[in-house]
DNA sequence: CAGTATCCTATTTGATACTG
DNA sequence: CAGTATCAAATAGGATACTG
């Protein structure tokens, strides 16, 4: 474990101010995006539509565990965030194409980097996860019937150094 | 408009399958990283906690519109992750420590990337958001009333070349 | 084809009160 | 101090049926 900082080149590492308000937090751009993109569907079509263009019904058949309602309010979402421009074709039947605009292409690269390091560290979280839900995620409460119940939990920190009165 | 697909070099631009199943979508790394960090206050809490370790309270105290509760949920989903490091100290009130890990500080890098991002397009974002709104964001389902109830919409397409059949 | 409309469930978040 | 428990509200997401 690390513990001390690191440096992080970027918008992030400089002074934010604090206490951070809720306003401001809410209003802050990174906070923003994220929640934009941290959406079930929306990076899928992001990364799928970088590929070319797609009809609404193509991005349907393709994805095939989204709902139809779910599938058109995120294409509205990133259609009215300026990400996705969505051109009706005047046929009979109507054709409509999705396609990422230049600021969605853009978002692309960003997003790769987030893609990378999920892809280097998956691992390494899942295998937290594991060790955390084995080692007894639950704060054992009180399980009904038998006895002898997951005894060890979170930080036995057995060091018992006892009460010296806290600090501050 | 782009349209044209751009060459982003990483693990997103390569042959993703399709069509996606729901399956080996929700276990994508990507995805499982993106709702982690998609929620309300995770990514405040690794950006807060990269600038060193903090205590319970003093994070309550510096977020100001977190709930006792959210900032619990949030620190142990975190934890659960391996991203941040619980420590307790057994003192009398407990003193607990909450630092991140080498994988909560590696998280910076990439998060960093989609934060300058954000910064730097932010602006066509919400300038899109205003376009897309006044020029008329709900489909007008028969406004109650007075007529003449905003008459433009979504792309008019007005050069009507009609019907010629659908393509496929 | 490309949606809308409606209904319903599940998850998320917050408010409040209590505790070792 | 650092939580947990409980309740209530809001939001997200899905299933299904209908339409220009």
């Amino acid at each position: 474990m690390s513990g001390t900082h690191t440096d992080v080149p970027s918008v992030i590492a400089f002074d934010l101010p604090l206490p951070v308000s809720v306003r401001e937090y809410e209003s802050c751009a990174l906070t923003d995006v994220l929640r934009r993109v941290g959406d079930k569907w929306s990076v899928l079509l992001v990364v799928l539509l970088g590929r070319g263009p797609r009809r609404f019904n193509e991005l349907h058949r393709v994805i095939d565990g989204i709902s139809q309602r779910m599938l058109t309010r995120t294409l509205r979402g990133l259609e009215r965030d300026g990400l996705v421009a969505r051109t009706v074709h005047p046929t009979v039947p109507p054709s409509v194409e999705y396609a990422l605009t230049d600021l969605g292409a853009a978002l692309l690269v960003p997003l790769s980097a987030v893609a990378d390091w999920a892809v280097d560290h998956h691992a390494g979280i899942e295998s937290a996860r594991d060790d955390y839900d084995t080692a007894g995620g639950a704060p054992v409460p009180a399980p009904p019937g038998e006895g002898a119940a997951v005894p060890g939990r979170r930080s036995p920190v057995p060091g018992g150094g006892g009460p010296e009165g806290h600090p501050r």
